[in-house]
DNA sequence: ATATAAATGTCAAGGGGTTGACATATTTAC
DNA sequence: GTAAATATGTCAACCCCTTGACATTTATAT
């Protein structure tokens, strides 16, 4: 492979100058400007970007730290994040965590490791010691890790709300939220409290059902679902914390001959495709992972002459589709 | 950050005996190593593994260039190979086309530049010029490139003959096939090899129809579907080139009182959670994701020792659920 | 005690770029 | 034509780790 130095015997100039414009920290004329370019196409030379890196001591890599990637909803993010990663011309080092807290660690050092420019976290690792002593900045996805460390989020209280109040306008008295067992530091949880809020103040209390924390793994909810509706018969709406929920919600009654949203109405959460693919099709609030995505990217990308706020919170919005 | 002379200094040992011991070159005496592992702690020390690849000429990190994550496969299929990679002690650098060939042609010089150790291509780029002066193994994922790229992917003619055969089992007469238009090389194209034949073995003749490629892009097939049940009101089965497809014809079928799998059968492809979690649950071919990440990580990790197959082909099986 | 093997040390040259300091050559402006 | 501005060149150190060649010390075996 060819390397700088041949490139700029072949252009008959110094590394120096080559070295000068690939990083275009002086001018250039444009006479050997093009006597450069020509030598590096002849040769096909690639910039070493290890030798690089290693030179300027960082990266053009953002790590994702995240638990899985086996749910709609964690797609969009990573897919999102790419998108702004690459448009930034960062790389992506994807770190799947499978909820495993060492791993997690492991990951956070080895993103150490390559000096990586930045570092989201989109799980929920709450050892933070050995995160402190980095320099490059860490941004907490949709979580709180700790009161130093910046987090973006889109405003889960406002999503119960709008749901509450989207059932409240439907006439719903029994309304009940499912959700994960939720870790610490999860800002789903805040869901439940402007969902619970919003009904309070209409005198209702809402029946609150958590799944078992291996559902969130396994992502069937099957079983609990089962349970959930043996115990509580009397309701007459459900909100859950993801769509994948709703979606197995939705199948639980075409089973057993529930109607929705006839006798069930049945609101979801993140928007994912899957909410308009199934039938009825999904009424769910819509995050703003995009927004989420960019401005945790940009943050990144912009660390050295913007600091990043402690807090970022983006708007969601209630879809309505069949369900309710 | 500390440095390997650091720990040198701090072990009162030699930088080269520190790095012969980290890359276990030779054996350390046990005293020694004590030393040195206690410098490492003390100081925290962690190997820059830029310099460290710079001077190996080799990273230990595996590049995936993938068309998108926005699709349930394709998602198991990244969780999969990540999966593998950080099993190998690899990192996995994501890079998504979102179709365009002009950027995985990008993306593959930026993964040379990198000196990864090797490129993983899920995506369809057919401008093969540019890969075959690259040093690390590719190996192609569901699809031929080129006749010199190793290529790894499930028997797409099988799932077509396994579909066919079950439906023949119960009695369908009038078959269709429902796909995305294809791509020169992909491997899906083969599927409906395998059920057309099996169909005119019986004197069938299957009904083919192909969505636009926009449908692949945007994961939305609804039109299309319209379309297809306005132009084929005669079908007593469909199967389709994923679940997301026969998905959204569930919603079809269920919008339009045709009943399932009374009036029809559907079965998809792919065999990810959607299909057990819509209403019916979808029959569906079960592809080997994981042997098939597993193989094309395992081909890289072990390039140096072993050669890598020019095709390699794992076998798919049909679960049946509720559609059928 | 001696020969042999094992463990470290020493030294220095990479790997491929970046960067600062300073010198020199080339343009541009008036 | 001269001064100022612009464009290159020169040189060398640095980023941090790897590796080969060879020398030296220490442990093990007989």
């Amino acid at each position: 492979m060819a390397t700088l130095k041949d490139v700029a015997e072949r252009a008959g100039v110094t590394v120096t100058t080559v070295s000068r414009m690939l990083n275009n920290r002086v001018q250039i004329s444009p006479k050997t400007r093009d006597k450069i370019n020509r030598a590096i196409k002849e040769l096909d030379y690639q910039p070493n970007e290890l030798a690089r890196s290693l030179s300027k001591k960082s990266s053009q890599m953002i790590g994702l730290i995240i638990a899985t990637a086996n749910n709609y909803f964690f797609c969009k993010v990573i897919n999102s994040i790419e998108r702004y990663t690459a448009m930034y011309g960062y790389k992506l080092l994807l770190c799947i965590s499978n909820h495993e807290t060492e791993k997690e660690v492991e990951y956070f050092s080895m993103l150490k490791a390559h000096k990586v420019a930045g570092v989201i976290l989109a799980s929920h690792t709450q050892n933070l010691e050995k995160y402190l002593n980095f320099t490059a900045p860490i941004i907490a996805f949709d979580r709180t890790l700790s009161p130093h460390i910046p987090s973006v989020c889109s405003d889960n209280f406002n999503g119960g709300v709008l749901a509450a109040n989207h059932l409240l306008e439907k006439h719903c008295k029994r309304p009940a939220y499912f959700r994960d067992t939720q870790k610490t530091g999860m800002h789903a949880s805040f869901r439940y409290d402007g969902f619970a809020e919003t009904f309070r103040g209409h005198g209702i209390e809402p029946i609150i059902y958590s799944a078992p924390p291996e559902c969130f793994i396994s992502m069937r909810y099957e079983d609990s679902i089962r349970a959930f509706f043996r115990d509580h018969p009397e309701i007459d709406s459900v909100f859950t914390s993801n769509d994948i929920i709703a979606m197995q919600i939705l199948r639980y009654c075409a089973q057993n001959g529930i109607s929705v949203p006839g006798q069930l109405k049945v609101i979801g959460y993140d928007d994912t495709d899957l909410s308009s693919f199934c039938y009825p099709a999904l009424t769910t609030i819509s995050q703003p992972v995009d927004d989420n995505c960019r401005f945790a990217v940009e943050s990144i990308v912009n660390f050295k002459e913007k600091s990043i706020p402690i807090s970022t919170v983006f708007p969601v919005r209630l879809i309505q589709r069949e369900s309710t």
